[in-house]
DNA sequence: TAGACAAATAGAACCGGTTCCATTAAAATG
DNA sequence: CATTTTAATGGAACCGGTTCTATTTGTCTA
């Protein structure tokens, strides 16, 4: 059966605390160093980690959240998350909210209770009940791609990315535009990308735009385009992410348009998939490897009481690809 | 601060062991059931999982082993395993592999020490330590999509896949056809579907084929693609996953070349992003839904002790698109 | 109302570790 | 060599629960 510290006390005829001590680097002297070596090797002892935890109150385990399994920019972010805990030997517990804000919040609570030493949160729409969430469990917690007041923050600069996104598509020549975006909701997104946009659109007064809101959900977004795509006259459309973009795409090859000759497209987040499509869809790229590292980066330093910033902000780029042009 | 048993059962007036029965179900008489139940409110207690699961020898964890974060099928079973065990009231523990078997037989042991009641692992290639990890950790295992001796798996039916895409293709007419195969240490992959495909273009003795290997890595397949595809004579090309599909279509595209007019092709796995893409991709669609509820529902079962069968096979259907045709 | 039986409870032991404190052994110092 | 200092160790308490046993309380029946 599971062999115990005490298994292994008794097998070197020392007490169990030196066994402990021995473990956790305490002063041992190398006579029984040698022989606990050996018989931890032989049996193949692993301290059971709810009974250290139980203890030292201190777990080792460090929880995500994410909204969906199924994002490109989430899963690329989450990966290098993956493999920073990993490098820094940490336990790396993640926990998929399903783009639901009240499972969000459940999430932060059940993570508390799995005892979790630091969170990192792949933030969608902030509600009051997330800030109450914060409060309460009161634990070390690092907010991704959304800012929240008096939490360490690191989002991307929407703002910068929408206005580099808003100047191709003006300096191509465009002046009829279509903006397909999200909800508000999502401060980042719906709001400060579309200012970008929009506060780089009208340095022209020459550029008329119009908006429509739309879904992060390929399919929904996909029958809003049918609808919105045939009854436009804008020569671009700008969407506020590639999924969007991907099924602006689909509906304008279905609707027998040429991309870009008849209209230029584009979106906003380097979706691989977006580069697969032909022809390769301009967009933004953020530095999602980038992101992934500072959040642990960050994590583990608010973990050991060190100062950081309460927001950090990642500048990123555009990528002008076969989509756009006049 | 932390609020534990014994600071209940002392505002209560009783002995811990009482609160504890009161938690788990016990005999408690209703004036003290009220008693605790409004301190417990009050003073928002929440057991510590480590103290129980030390006593209690079992922890609730599931721990799910997956090969990559960026994957369609493995996400697409994912956030079913992940919702349906939530609404068992279990927690969800993912671990990330990234298609490195040493990482992944790593995790196999992590999971055992983190102490998790059952696992469920995504399957690529299996090899002797994978062997060895299953028989040391004694724990209740599921398999998916490989399959392996002596433990529970489930997989698709990738030699019916494989041979209806195969009859397919021949049936649309093609006499000269261009497998895009991966390695054969995925046996699932590279060895059953490919042989399904290969008996049935065989069917007919007029068709030829040849077949390439290549990688399951979009950028990897499409530097292959460039090269392979540019002096090939086939007039369809089997791939056999989606993504070296989505690669091939890029390729075909960039040499001028029209699908299918010029050239049929076909992906296995049903992945959303070959459907974006025009023309949508002929495919084989698997059941990955219903993949992840069967993980979920055997793995309890060998959890609650009941026998479930070693092998359960998954059909899958054939999509025909707008990829093939003569 | 005594006696039998079931329900409710308290108390102690236990799970497998860590940590504190007292004690002993070893090393350094004068 | 005696004394001080330091290193190494054992033992006990503790972490926050669960579970077993023994005891008390309550209910029902004859």
């Amino acid at each position: 059966m599971m062999v115990t510290i005490s298994d292994i006390a008794q097998k070197a005829g020392v007490a169990k605390s030196t066994v402990s001590r021995y473990l956790n680097g305490g002063s041992v002297s190398s006579k029984t160093k040698e022989k606990l070596e050996r018989i931890i090797k032989e049996t193949e002892y692993i301290p059971n980690p709810f009974a250290q935890s139980l203890k030292a109150h201190r777990t080792n385990l460090i929880g995500t959240i994410i909204p969906r399994l199924d994002s490109y920019s989430t899963n690329t972010t989450l990966s290098i998350i993956d493999e920073e805990l990993r490098k820094k030997q940490r336990q790396h517990l993640i926990s998929n909210s399903n783009q639901n804000a009240q499972i969000e919040v459940e999430n932060l609570y059940t993570l508390e209770k799995q005892k979790v030493d630091g969170i990192i949160l792949f933030a969608g729409e902030i509600t009051d009940a997330h800030q109450q969430a914060f409060k309460k469990i009161d634990l070390p917690v690092v907010v991704l791609g959304q800012s929240v007041e008096g939490l360490a923050c690191i989002v991307h600069d929407d703002d910068q990315a929408g206005y580099n996104m808003g100047t191709h598509i003006r300096e191509v020549g465009h002046q009829r535009i279509l903006l397909l975006t999200v909800k508000e909701a999502d401060v980042a997104i719906g709001q400060e990308r579309k200012q970008g946009i929009i506060r780089a659109l009208e340095e022209n007064p020459n550029v008329s735009w119009s908006s429509h809101e739309t879904s992060f959900v390929f399919e929904e977004a996909y029958q809003d385009c049918k609808i919105v795509i045939q009854k436009t006259d804008a020569t671009a459309i700008i969407c506020l992410t590639d999924t969007i973009a991907l099924a602006a795409m689909k509906v304008i090859h279905e609707l027998g348009l040429r991309i870009p000759e008849d209209i230029s497209l584009s979106g906003f987040g380097g979706y691989e998939a977006g580069q697969i499509v032909t022809p390769s869809i301009t967009t933004v790229c953020y530095p999602y490897q980038k992101l992934g590292r500072l959040a642990v980066q960050t994590l583990l330093q608010i973990m050991e009481g060190k100062e950081v910033p309460k927001l950090q902000m990642l500048s990123n780029s555009l990528c002008i690809q076969k989509s756009t042009k006049k």
